[in-house]
RNA sequence: GGAGGCAUAGCUCAGCUGGUUCAGAGCAUCUGCCUUACAAGCAGAGGGUCCUUGGUUCGAAUCCAUGUGCCUCCA
C-alpha cells in the first residue's frame, strides 16, 4: 500500500465513494417482506434551490438515520425528489425569458410551459447533484417531481375527490394578494415584518358644509379613494353627535355615511376609522354587516385604476401614490400631523412584495369541515402516536389547528396542475372534472349550459402537491394496494425546519388519514434555524451564508456534517461558525492518524512476546471492548431519545479519549518494535467497530478506513455492514490505574518536570488486586521506572492520594514544603466541610425516614469515603 | 392584541420521574511540551449566587408563584 498522506485529506476520496456507492447501487430499495422497512420522504426543496445551510443540516440528520437504519439490516428508503415551486420558478422562467428578449404576455400558456419545462430540466437537478455532494445516501432510482406526470395527477384526482366530498369550494373572499408574483397566497406564505412608517392624520369635513370636520389616521392614505364610510366607536361620545351623517372623501368629494361600530378601538388613532372594504380584511368584514359598497382602486399588479378618479393618481403604483397623495393632501390643508409609526406588514414569501389584501375569486378548502371529518391529525400529535422532537412543538400544533382558516389553494400562475373546474361561455361555473368531454357530461346531465366549456386558467398551490407527498411517490393514488406503499407505507421518520410545520407536516398528516387512513410517519424531528454568530438567520440578501460547497472543499464533507450535528439538538437553533466544522475537520484528521499508526505496525506471531506484554495488552483490549459495550448502549439510548448530537458526541469521546488516548496508548509499541498478532488483530477489530459506529455521521473517512484496514472484494461497503452490537463485556475496573497515572502527570506538569524523566512510585492500597496486573500500564503510560506495595509513607516521598489509596512518589527536588502543606490543609477543610453537610442529612431523623434506604445507605458511604481521606491527609501532614 | 417557549462556565448546550463525589460536556482560555500517528496534536489547570424574589419539602438547578430579560408562532 502506498504511503498514507500525513493529514486528512477528504478530497482524494469522498467523490470515489460516492461514486461507487451509486454506482452499486446500495441506496437502492425493493419491496422486500423478509425485512423490516424503514422510509424517509425528503421534504422537497424547490426545483428552483441551490443548497444552503439548512438543507445540509436537515439532509445530514435524514441521512444519518437512514444510514443506520440500512446498516442495521432495514430495508431503508430515502425518497428524493423536488417541488415544482410555481411563484418562484416562474419568476426564474420570465426572468429567462426576458434575457432572451421575450416577453411571457406574448406566449401562449403551451409555450410558456415548454419553456418552464427546458428550464426545469437545464437547473431543477441542480440541488440534487449537491446532496450527493454531502453524501446523501437517497434512493437515486425513485427521485421523484411534484409536476411529473404521476404525481400531477394525483393532485387533479385528489382535488376532485375533495371537491366531490364537498371539503372544496370556490367563493370570493379577501386573499393575500401578490402584485409582483401577481396570484393569491395562502396564509401560510405571508411573512409578517416590522417597518417603520408613517401615520397620516387626514381631516374630512362634513358634507352639511358646516367646515366641521373629523379626523382619521391611516398608514395608507393612498386607500382614500377607496373609502366608503367613517366608524366610529357607539359608546365614544366625541363622535355621538355625527353618527348618521356624512362626511366627504378628500379630493373627490364622495359623500360617504358615519357608522357605528364596537370593532373600533377609541384610543387607537383619533377614535375614527376610515372603511376600505376592498383593501383590508377587517373593513371588509364591517362593509359585509353594513352592507356597503366596494370600490376596488387597485390593479392586480398593484397600480391604481380608473375606480381611484383622481387623473393625477390613476396607472400609478401603491407606494408612488402613497407619497404623492400625502403632498397633495398637505397642500389642500387636509393633514393635521403625521407621525412616525412601527406596523406589521406582510411580505411574500417568494418574491418579497407587499402583501395587497384583495378581494378575489378563489378556491377554498374548508379546513373546519376537512378537520372534523379526521380529528386524528390532532389526536395522533397528541397521544404521541405520531412523535414530535422535541415534544414542546406540539403547543404549536394544536394551536394552530385550534385556530385553523381556509386554505386557498388557486393560484394565477401557469406552472402548476391548471384546476380541474369548467366553465361555459358566459364565465359561468359548470363543473369538476379531469376532461372537457367529462365535464360536458356533468353539464348535459344536470341540465346546464355546455357551451364553450373551457378550464379554469388557474393553478394549484405547491403546497396542495407537497401534502401528498409521502404518498404520491409511492404511487399511492394511482395503484393504492401497489407493493410499494404497502411496504414503505407509512414512513418513520421526517425531518423539517419548524416554520415548515405547517405547511408540510400538518398537512402531510392530514392527508395521510384523508386517503390512507393512517398516519405518513411516526416521527417528526424539527431541526433548528441555521444563524450566525449574531443569531440572524442565514440568508441570501445579508450575504451572512457560506457556501455549502465550499465548505465542503475546504473542511471535507465529513468535516461539515460533524460541525453542523456536534451542537445542534433537535428543535434548537445553530449558530454556525466555522470553528465548528473545524472542529470536525480535526476529527476526522485524529481518526485518519490513529489509522496511519495502526497501518504502520508491524506484526509478529505472539510466540515471539514476553507473557508481560502478552498479558498488559489483552488486559487492555478487554478494558476497551467492555468500554465499547457500555458506550454502545449509551450511544442507542440516545438515537431512540432522536438526541444525535449527543450520539456524536459520546462516539467523539468514545473515539477520541478512550479509543486514541488511552487504548492506543496503552498497546502501542515502543518506537520501532513490532506488534504481537493477537494484540494487533483485536486493534483493527475495535478500529472497525468503530467506523461501522460512527459511519452514519462520517460516511466517506469511515468508508475509506474500513476499505483500507482490511481486505474487501469489489461490491462491499461500510454502508452495508452491520451496526455494531454492545457484546455485553464487563470492563475490568481501571479507575485507579487511570487516576494514578494523572495524578503522577499532574505531579510532573506541577513541578516542571520534563516526562522523560522516569519515576518511581511506592502505592499503599485497600485493595491491592486493583493495581497489581497493571504496573506495566502504569510504567508505560505515566513513565514509571520502578512500582512497588508499601504499607506506609517511605522517607521523602510526596503523597498522590488516588481516591481512597495512597500513592507515593520520589521527587527528586527541593520540595515547597509550606505550599504542600497548605494544599493539603485546604483540602482536608473541603472534606471535613463535606463531611458536616453529609452528617447533617444522616442526623436528620425526617431524611432518615422518608429517603429511600438505598439512598441512606450511599450518604453512610460517602461520609466514610471522606473520613478515609482525611485520616490519609492527617497522617501525611504528621498530624 | 392572542398563544407558546427559553433563562445553568466566556460560547453552544446536557442535567429525564426533586437527594452535594451532579453542578457536567464540547469548544474557547491559561500553563508546559515540535515525546517519530496526529501542533488539524500531546500532557495538565482554572472557570458557574444554576436570571430575581418568595413558596412547597427533611432536602430545589430540578416542582409552584411573582418579577425581569430574550425568542418563536399567530392576528
Amino acid at each position: 500500500m502506498t504511503e498514507l498522506a500525513k493529514t486528512y485529506t477528504p478530497q482524494a476520496f469522498e467523490d470515489k465513494w460516492n461514486q461507487y456507492w451509486i454506482e452499486q447501487k446500495f441506496f437502492h430499495a425493493e419491496p422486500d417482506s423478509t425485512k423490516e422497512p424503514f422510509t424517509i420522504v425528503i421534504p422537497p426543496p424547490n426545483v428552483t434551490g441551490v443548497l444552503h445551510m439548512g438543507h445540509m443540516l436537515n439532509n445530514t440528520i435524514q441521512d444519518v438515520l437512514v444510514r443506520k437504519a440500512r446498516m442495521e439490516g432495514k430495508n431503508a428508503c430515502w425518497v428524493p425528489g423536488t417541488d415544482h415551486a410555481s411563484i418562484a420558478t416562474e419568476a426564474k422562467v420570465v426572468q429567462m425569458l426576458r434575457e432572451r428578449g421575450i416577453k411571457k404576455s406574448d406566449l401562449s400558456r403551451e409555450d410558456f410551459l415548454s419553456y418552464a419545462w427546458e428550464w426545469k430540466e437545464k437547473y431543477g437537478g441542480i440541488i440534487l447533484e449537491q446532496l450527493k455532494k454531502l453524501g446523501a445516501s437517497c434512493d437515486w432510482d425513485r427521485t421523484r417531481f411534484t409536476m411529473e406526470p404521476k404525481l400531477s395527477e394525483a393532485v387533479i384526482d385528489v382535488f376532485i375527490d375533495l371537491y366531490n366530498k364537498g371539503l372544496i369550494y370556490r367563493g370570493l373572499r379577501m386573499v393575500n394578494w401578490d402584485p409582483q408574483g401577481k396570484t393569491a397566497l395562502s396564509d401560510e406564505e405571508v411573512i409578517h415584518k416590522e417597518v417603520q412608517s408613517k401615520l397620516y392624520y387626514i381631516k374630512y369635513f362634513m358634507a352639511d358644509g358646516s367646515g366641521d370636520f373629523v379626523s382619521i389616521a391611516t398608514t395608507r392614505p393612498e386607500t382614500i379613494l377607496a373609502d366608503v364610510a367613517i366608524c366610529v366607536n357607539p359608546s365614544d361620545e366625541r363622535f355621538k353627535a355625527i353618527v348618521g351623517k356624512k362626511v366627504l372623501v378628500p379630493f373627490l368629494n364622495r359623500e360617504i355615511p358615519v357608522i357605528a361600530d364596537d370593532y373600533v378601538a377609541m384610543d387607537f388613532g383619533t377614535g375614527c376609522l376610515k372603511v376600505t372594504p376592498a383593501h383590508d380584511v377587517n373593513d371588509y368584514a364591517l362593509g359585509q354587516k353594513y352592507n356597503l359598497p366596494v370600490i376596488d382602486i387597485l390593479t392586480e399588479e398593484g397600480f391604481l385604476n380608473a375606480e381611484a378618479q383622481d387623473a393625477r393618481y390613476i396607472g400609478k403604483d401603491r407606494f408612488a401614490v402613497r407619497k404623492q397623495i400625502a403632498i397633495d393632501l398637505e397642500e389642500a390643508g387636509h393633514i393635521l400631523k403625521i407621525e412616525e409609526y412601527k406596523n406589521q406588514v406582510g411580505t411574500s414569501e417568494r418574491t418579497g412584495a407587499v402583501i395587497e389584501p384583495r378581494l378575489s375569486l378563489q378556491w377554498w378548502v374548508d379546513m373546519k369541515k376537512f378537520m372534523a371529518k379526521n380529528p386524528q391529525v390532532l389526536d395522533a400529535v397528541m397521544n404521541d402516536e405520531i412523535q414530535f422532537h422535541p415534544a414542546k412543538m406540539k403547543n404549536t400544533y394544536r394551536h394552530w389547528l385550534e385556530n385553523i382558516k381556509d386554505w386557498c389553494i388557486s393560484r394565477q400562475l401557469w406552472w402548476g396542475q391548471r384546476i380541474p373546474a369548467w366553465y361555459d361561455e358566459n364565465g359561468q361555473f359548470v363543473a369538476v372534472a379531469k376532461t372537457l368531454e367529462e365535464a360536458s357530461e356533468i353539464a348535459k346531465s344536470q341540465g346546464l349550459n355546455a357551451i364553450g366549456l373551457h378550464q379554469d386558467e388557474d393553478v394549484l398551490d405547491t403546497w396542495f402537491s407537497s401534502w401528498l407527498w409521502p404518498i404520491s411517490v409511492f404511487d399511492g393514488f394511482e395503484n393504492p394496494e401497489n407493493e410499494d406503499i404497502k411496504h414503505f407505507y407509512p414512513t418513520n421518520d421526517l425531518v423539517t425546519a419548524p416554520e415548515i410545520m405547517f405547511f408540510w407536516v400538518a398537512r402531510m398528516i392530514m392527508a395521510g388519514y384523508e386517503w390512507r387512513g393512517e398516519k405518513p410517519f411516526s416521527n417528526v424531528y424539527y431541526t433548528g434555524i441555521v444563524r450566525d454568530k449574531q443569531r440572524r438567520k442565514m440568508s441570501k440578501s445579508l450575504g451572512n451564508s457560506p457556501d455549502p460547497l465550499d465548505l465542503i472543499a475546504q473542511f471535507g464533507a465529513d468535516g461539515v456534517r460533524m460541525g453542523m450535528l456536534l451542537c445542534s439538538p433537535a428543535g434548537n437553533d445553530i449558530l454556525y461558525d466555522d470553528s465548528q466544522v473545524e472542529q470536525g475537520r480535526n476529527f476526522a484528521n485524529k481518526i485518519w492518524n490513529a489509522f496511519r499508526l495502526v497501518k504502520g505496525w508491524e506484526v509478529k506471531p505472539d510466540t515471539e512476546f514476553s507473557p508481560e506484554i502478552l498479558s498488559a495488552n489483552q488486559l487492555s483490549a478487554d478494558w476497551f471492548a467492555g468500554r465499547l459495550s457500555a458506550a454502545l448502549l449509551d450511544i442507542e439510548e440516545k438515537y431512540k431519545g432522536y438526541r444525535l448530537s449527543e450520539a456524536l458526541m459520546s462516539i467523539y469521546k468514545l473515539i477520541w479519549d478512550d479509543y486514541c488516548a488511552w487504548y492506543l496508548e496503552m498497546v502501542k509499541p515502543a518506537f520501532g518494535e513490532p506488534m504481537n498478532e493477537t494484540a494487533f488483530q483485536t486493534t483493527i477489530h475495535f478500529f472497525e467497530e468503530l467506523m461501522k459506529l460512527l459511519h452514519p455521521f462520517m460516511p466517506f473517512i469511515t468508508e475509506e478506513i474500513w476499505q483500507n484496514i482490511g481486505s474487501r472484494k469489489d461490491g462491499e461497503s461500510i454502508c452495508i455492514a452491520s451496526y455494531p452490537l454492545p457484546s455485553g463485556a464487563a470492563a475490568p475496573d481501571l479507575s485507579r490505574v487511570f487516576e494514578t497515572i494523572q495524578q503522577i502527570r499532574n505531579i510532573r506538569n506541577a513541578k516542571g518536570m520534563s516526562p522523560k524523566e522516569a519515576l518511581a512510585i511506592s502505592i499503599k492500597a485497600k485493595d491491592e488486586s486493583l493495581y497489581a496486573h497493571y504496573f506495566f500500564l502504569i510504567q508505560k503510560l505515566a513513565n514509571v521506572s520502578n512500582i512497588h506495595f508499601v504499607n506506609a509513607q517511605p522517607e521523602g516521598s510526596t503523597l498522590l492520594p488516588v481516591d481512597t489509596d495512597e500513592v507515593f512518589v520520589v521527587l527528586n527536588l527541593v520540595i515547597d514544603a509550606a505550599a504542600e502543606k497548605e494544599k493539603m490543609e485546604k483540602e482536608i477543610s473541603y472534606l471535613e466541610g463535606f463531611m458536616k453537610s453529609v452528617d447533617a442529612k444522616l442526623s436528620n431523623e425526617k431524611f432518615v425516614a422518608n429517603a429511600k434506604p438505598e439512598l441512606v445507605e450511599k450518604e453512610r458511604q460517602k461520609r466514610a469515603d471522606a473520613e478515609t481521606k482525611i485520616a490519609v491527609l492527617k497522617k501525611s501532614l504528621g498530624l
